[in-house]
DNA sequence: CTGAAAGCGCTTACAG
DNA sequence: CTGAAAGCGCTTACAG
């Protein structure tokens, strides 16, 4: 009934817990015979090797820390199916931190390191330079996601939102509409910052004035500066950082009669399930968010395997954007 | 720039090393003079003890298994996020294991024991007999999460969803409506068959003709399939069991012109953050998600603490209903 | 290819 | 209130 031990598992086969310990974690060192043999035992007795025990020998632990600011948000769910789909690939298993803002106060990140994970994969909205230097003297490796490293000490995966947004910004422009209303978060982020910086960007280049909107993180005060701001102009094209701005401010403009996409235009940011379920159907940027994850988990694997060999790269991975009901 | 290990914070404190564990494990049994000294050690050096080897030798590790099929629908992460903050209350650490549909297969399951964690919340969308079996054989506490427990070993946090959806389903008609269209999934969960149950518990008992729906997982067939329902007739209400397929319902009939909620009502489960963004907005049942995800920690720490004394329950959130727009 | 033994970093009765 | 010692269940050089 109780959970067979490795004492077990030798005794059964008649050899010593060292092979056992072997034919699991050096399969290659045993003979056929006997390996064949532990194998089945322990099959048999469904035995599973205690995961702390394991853990203090071999000073690995095959688990990986997710740490992420929340678990709200629809990105960063796909972000973390990305990641357990492959961490269940590679034999990882997961230890996730939902820290909120405040996840790389010094309290906060060495409780993630005195969990003795093997990695960590690490998404936060802000990206300050005391953040860079804990991050760097952390003791495993470390990946950032969804925002690209300024260090060339740590590895990230993510897309470049600067030149995201001023491709998708540009080519609004080309197509001919001009007055182009760009919505960010009041709260700054690092990854909103950059895509307000491509927006502006673009806008410079062809000599139009940028409109940039801050708009609060609470549904009901945005649907209300929305109002207002609709009460003074109707803008060609809406562009948000994210789609759930762009939907709250689609539904407001057609509320007030306004026909989209045939007076006013919306982009939004992320391609989230909401895009779908909006009317009408929201074009977006798609950011291949279940992929950054998985590719994540992948480099990170690499790391743990041989952090000296390995250099920390920067993945950049391709963004799509998705054209559907809400542009011409 | 190592980490410090206990022995070195009892050589820095002049102390043995069972007394800087007891600083940290039972304070009460140590003199004030020392414990502050020591603890002051502990905090200048960082000192954080190795989860480890606490783990194995105290056979507790702070750690419970969150188990999912998936972390990808809205409501599974709000629930997730209760869970988080309230494991961060009670210090306790998240392993997180994304299953898919297969999550009681022996060895899924067995993967979460041998992880050595104190407890398990599990939450799966199917409950067959050998779950129930396989889950009272876990030596370690386990509590479903929203779906109630038919067994008396293992407790469990959720709504009542047949007296749920049979309420609402009474609802309506009480206001008037007969002709009620509920819409389910086509694959066979546990909680939408109880929906379902109380749905036509309502209509049988008004003498009326239950109509169900059972829609594909995926967004485009739904469509599809709705559009084609659409074309042979007009509920006067309809009523799924996700919040997702609520919306995609409404937005095929809006297409067609049908007037929401003049012509049709729609009513969703859950309200996840989709009903918000829906145009018009969703009148739905609010399942208090994130609440019974944090319920369900704060129980299974009783449970961690004194599982003998401690009696597993069944306990039965509240849910309410917010009308919104798409009724009447 | 296999076994005996040391050690991973803690906790917790047991003495004192 | 504190220390010495055993032990948690493994892994991994080291011999053979």
């Amino acid at each position: 009934m109780n959970q067979a031990k490795i004492y077990d598992i030798a005794g059964a086969a008649g050899v010593s817990l060292a092979t056992v310990s072997r034919v699991l974690n050096h399969p290659e060192k045993v003979k056929k015979g006997t390996r064949e043999k532990v194998l089945r035992i322990i099959k048999e007795k469904g035995y599973k090797p205690n995961a702390n025990a394991r853990g203090l020998a071999s000073r690995k632990s095959t688990t990986v820390a997710v740490v992420v600011p929340t678990v709200l948000r629809a990105s960063i769910s796909e972000m973390i199916q990305g990641i357990a789909d492959s961490a269940k690939k590679y034999g990882y298993s997961i230890r996730l931190f939902v820290n909120g803002q405040h996840q790389t106060s010094t309290d906060a990140w060495s409780d993630v390191i005195a969990s003795s994970v093997d990695g960590i994969l690490f998404m936060n909205d802000e990206m300050e330079n005391e953040t860079y230097e804990l991050i760097e003297h952390t003791p495993v490796p470390v990946i950032f996601i969804n925002a690209l490293s300024k260090s060339t000490k740590i590895g990230s995966v993510g897309i470049d939102n600067e030149d995201c947004s001023y491709r998708v910004t540009k080519e609004m422009i080309t197509r001919g509409f001009k007055d182009i209303l760009f919505i960010t978060t009041e709260h700054k982020y690092a990854v909103n910052d950059l895509k307000e910086k491509g927006y502006r960007r673009a806008m410079e280049e062809f000599r139009l004035l940028p409109s940039v909107f801050k708009s609060s993180g609470d549904l009901a005060i945005n649907e209300k500066q929305f109002k207002e701001m609709l009460d003074s102009r109707t803008p060609e094209v809406v562009f948000a950082v994210r789609d759930s701005m762009a939907i709250s401010f689609m539904n407001v403009a057609s509320k007030r009669g306004i026909k989209i996409p045939a007076q006013m235009q919306v982009v939004g940011f992320q391609n989230t399930r909401y895009a779908e379920l909006s009317n009408p159907k929201l074009s977006c940027v798609e950011t291949p968010i279940y992929e950054i994850g998985n590719v994540a988990m992948e480099k990170l694997t690499e790391l743990m395997k041989n952090a000296e060999e390995t250099k920390p790269t920067n993945v950049v991975v391709d963004y799509r954007i998705i054209y559907r009901e809400s542009t011409k």
